[in-house]
DNA sequence: TAAAAATTTGTTATATTATAACACTATACT
DNA sequence: AGTATAGTGTTATAATATAACAAATTTTTA
């Protein structure tokens, strides 16, 4: 076994393995209904195996949401510095990686001498799907 | 009565006065309890005025903290950019007001063409107080 | 100004999200 | 082997938020 990178847990695999199986962000009781089959059987379970994920940068937490993603960048790590687009109307999340974005971050100094280590940002829109199924609608 | 300015009702004008009189971002349940005297008695009641508030932009949501806090920003308006500083050791929150961010944010695109509306930025970290606090039991 | 519409209120009950506490087991380190 | 660290299973409960409905109030319109 490698001893570098210890290995996840039974069941932080388990709920890692579901979340990732889904496009879109999970909430916690979700996943337990979906993972009961697997012997995972209260809450406590789901949340300290999304605890674990999220402190090792594997999920994010959507926090307008309380739901569960996935992390798409590779580097993204801890400690957290997140950004996403989320879709009002479908509530679809994308994790945007974005350099400039990332940087005018990074940069970013308060006025009152806060250090930083870490950020979230969501962005709030239409996404295309759901601009285009509006315009759409209006045409009738 | 002012006509243009359509002012709020009371529960509205009870939920905010107490939230603009705490330096800290309060607690729904912590308002519910502190305006109990002044006759509001459950959740709903403290919920519905806390969405009108947030509604036309009197207060935010800090959504990492499911607490909420007074606009600072005169022109803060809705839909909703707001970012937020936030203290992890004391908690404490204060709304950025910069230009230059806001400039960034505004002008940020995603690879998807989707249309953002609003943005929610929060940025974590120690702040002044908090870390001369550190620095001085590291001393002993 | 009277009727209609929209908003707000008060209330009870319930849904949703998350953690405390404790005994036990597995794994990693020395 | 012995100790420390992390993970598990379980029960109970805390914390956050909404549904539903009848009544009252305020605003708008006719
Ligand atoms: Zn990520
Ligand atoms: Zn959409
Ligand atoms: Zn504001
Ligand atoms: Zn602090």
């Amino acid at each position: 076994m490698d001893k570098k990178s210890k290995s996840l847990s039974k069941n932080q695999k388990i709920v890692l393995d579901f979340i990732q199986k889904n496009k879109k962000p999970v909430k916690a009781y979700s996943i337990l209904s979906n993972v009961q089959k697997k012997g995972i059987n209260a809450p406590p379970q789901v949340y300290r195996a999304l605890d674990k994920l999220i402190k090792i940068g594997k999920i994010h937490r959507v926090e307008s949401q309380n739901s569960f993603v996935a992390c798409k960048i590779s580097n993204c790590g801890t400690p957290h510095k997140t950004v996403f687009s989320i879709c009002n109307s479908c509530e679809i999340v994308s994790e945007i990686n974005d350099p400039k974005l990332f940087k005018n971050l990074k940069d970013f100094r308060d006025k009152d001498g806060t250090v930083f280590d870490g950020y979230n940002l969501e962005f709030f829109g239409t996404c295309k799907s759901c601009k285009n199924k509006q315009i759409e609608n209006t045409k009738h």
